[in-house]
DNA sequence: GCCCAACATGTAAAGGTTTACATATCTCAA
DNA sequence: TTGAGATATGTAAACCTTTACATGTTGGGC
């Protein structure tokens, strides 16, 4: 059994650790945590020769005992239904960066939109000792919420809007914003309507923007009938095959909301191949505004949603609620919605 | 100064631990530590009683405690030039479910292909305690290089394939396979090449790829001169604006090699905006078989590269490493490929 | 020249596990 | 009946920080 590691030798035998650091330097355990979370009080000579220690033992603190000893980490939690759709990557990329430029690091866990998953993922943010939690949407189950309560973990819904709620949250109205979509395609003269919404079981994004649709199309003496809802995977292929259902039928409809761009997207490539004009014959609208929107042919009309904005609040919220300072409860993030070529008049 | 919970209080004052589980039971800490890691020697009533008291206290286990004190830890870390690239985000998400169906974690970075990024991140990973770190690449400074030797943190190279290197990696060689698409290329009679390639600095797959196009070319006599090679953002605009480049030219090319899928969609994209026919003008081949090539209209001739498939092999070799089950120092996966409507007989 | 506040640093406990080692109990062959 | 393993459990140290508290030092107003 070797002695652990000195300060004279160049080789780690271990990892360094502030005992070692103190001992090069010549001060307390106690000094080197103070240089380490630059606290008051500490001569700048003695700062020297600390970091100077650091430097030359490579030291690097263990987040694990800081975690132990402080009780709080320099961990977020992120649970994403699927990382796999560019709108969540772009989310979690601008995520991540903001964390890292704040010193904190970035968990991810995906939940596949099943609320056991979402559970099992908050389970082990807490086992990680997670700072603080972000989820999408605002439906979880009791048992997750009971959870992350107990054990007084912070959170932040995103991609929803419910100052109602008692939860923190930032997002916007999905309901509210997919009927602006409505009301532009009912000013374009479109009175027959389908949706190729996503699956909603679980996702209250899905339902919300379903839910708008249908009211901002009564409020014009309109309605969605069941059999015009196709519920579909985010998926180019379920959008295309949705797309193509929809339009065989005897009367297709003039106008197509999807639940986001990837249906969207499926939609008019299933247009291209199928020779179905857009929007001639038909207006397509999308939501999310991926970057392939704009550059499709034609260019997808979709709701800009400031996803990366969106995530970095969300880190700024729980940022706030760590230190203690007050933040508003719900934010509500700017949409709109961007008018491209799938939309035009309904057909005569 | 309330006492710390105890096994009678509902409520948490703070949070179980495993002396708390361990009073619960009536046994020793020791105990409720080797039911938690499924050890041996433990009586199936001991373990019944240890397993009811941690499901009755809610008891979950602190990682922090845990890896400071076995030294090890259940997370894995990846670095990733850019999250938000569908090829990466797919690859992420199965890592994602590889690890968690393993009890692991996951912990995420990205270097913007950036070294100087990619060290700070492996820095954070080894504060984080990480038990392993999965990058890209082949390329790291000498000072992360360093850095993992010195903390005797394992790392598996993924994206390359190289035999002759003293590193862990799973992938293939870039070269070669890049070397494959001009093959059938130059069968289908193509003489003029281009490349729309990826920024190659610090970037050994996207100069792997370059090189592999121009030694394949030697091989039959042909040559791509550096003017009509190039290096841009794997970004949709930039793929459109090269091919628009490259097409305006006095003698525009007749087969263009993207160094992605999304330079790729970019060159079918401004080719279905400018009106160029793709293959009768020019053929174009993409890199990954990201999910919308197939979708395009052409849809596009590119080699598929199975990236979940490379990133649970990666995870993988970590684990064999950290169970000190010996494991092949270099893995070769199997890419292929996938002809479609994009290319075509050179235009006579 | 004195004393108090502000500044600077040190001591040691606490945080929640794992694990080496010690101890206790059981089983069964001789 | 005994005792040697095998089985089962306990004790306490170690892992590396942070931090409450204690102590020591400095400067300057009087």
């Amino acid at each position: 059994m070797r002695k652990r590691l000195q300060s004279v030798s160049g080789r780690a035998a271990g990892r360094a650790s502030v005992a070692d650091v103190a001992a090069a330097a010549q001060v307390s355990t106690a000094t080197v945590s103070r240089v380490l979370n630059n606290a008051d009080y500490v001569k700048p000579q003695t700062r020297k020769a600390v970091e100077q220690a650091i430097a030359s033992l490579g030291y690097i603190p263990s987040g694990a005992a800081r975690s132990l000893s402080s009780r709080s980490s320099r961990i977020i939690g992120a649970i994403i239904p699927s990382i796999d759709n560019s709108i969540f990557a772009a989310g979690v990329e601008a995520l991540q960066g903001h964390l890292s430029e704040r010193g904190y690091h970035l968990l991810i866990g995906s939940s596949n939109y099943d609320p056991e998953e979402e559970y099992q993922v908050c389970r082990s943010f807490l086992e990680q000792h997670a700072a603080g939690v972000i989820m999408m949407g605002e439906t979880h189950t009791p048992a997750c919420l009971d959870l992350l309560d107990r054990h007084g973990m912070p959170f932040v819904n995103t991609g929803v809007y419910t100052p109602d709620q008692p939860y923190y949250c930032v997002g916007f109205d999905n309901a509210g914003v997919a009927a602006t979509a409505v009301r532009y395609l009912v000013q374009l003269g479109h009175r027959r309507f389908a949706m190729i919404a996503g699956i909603t079981a679980h996702n209250d994004r899905a339902i919300g923007r379903v839910k708008g649709v249908r009211a901002e199309l009564a409020r014009s003496g309109l309605s969605l009938p069941d059999d015009r809802v196709l519920e579909r995977r985010y998926d180019i292929a379920e959008g295309r095959a949705a797309f193509r259902e929809l339009m065989a039928r005897a009367e297709p409809p003039t106008a197509i909301l999807c639940g986001n761009d990837v249906q969207g997207f499926g939609a008019i490539l299933e247009a291209q191949h199928s020779g179905i004009r857009i929007p001639e014959e038909v207006s397509v609208v999308g939501f999310d505004d991926l970057v392939l929107s704009r550059h499709l042919k034609p260019s997808l009309t979709t709701i800009r949603v400031p996803t990366q904005e969106m995530w970095c609040r969300a880190a700024d919220m729980l940022f706030a609620r760590l230190k203690g300072d007050d933040t508003p409860r719900a934010v509500e993030i700017e949409t709109s919605l961007i008018v491209r070529d799938s939309t035009g008049p309904a057909p005569a």
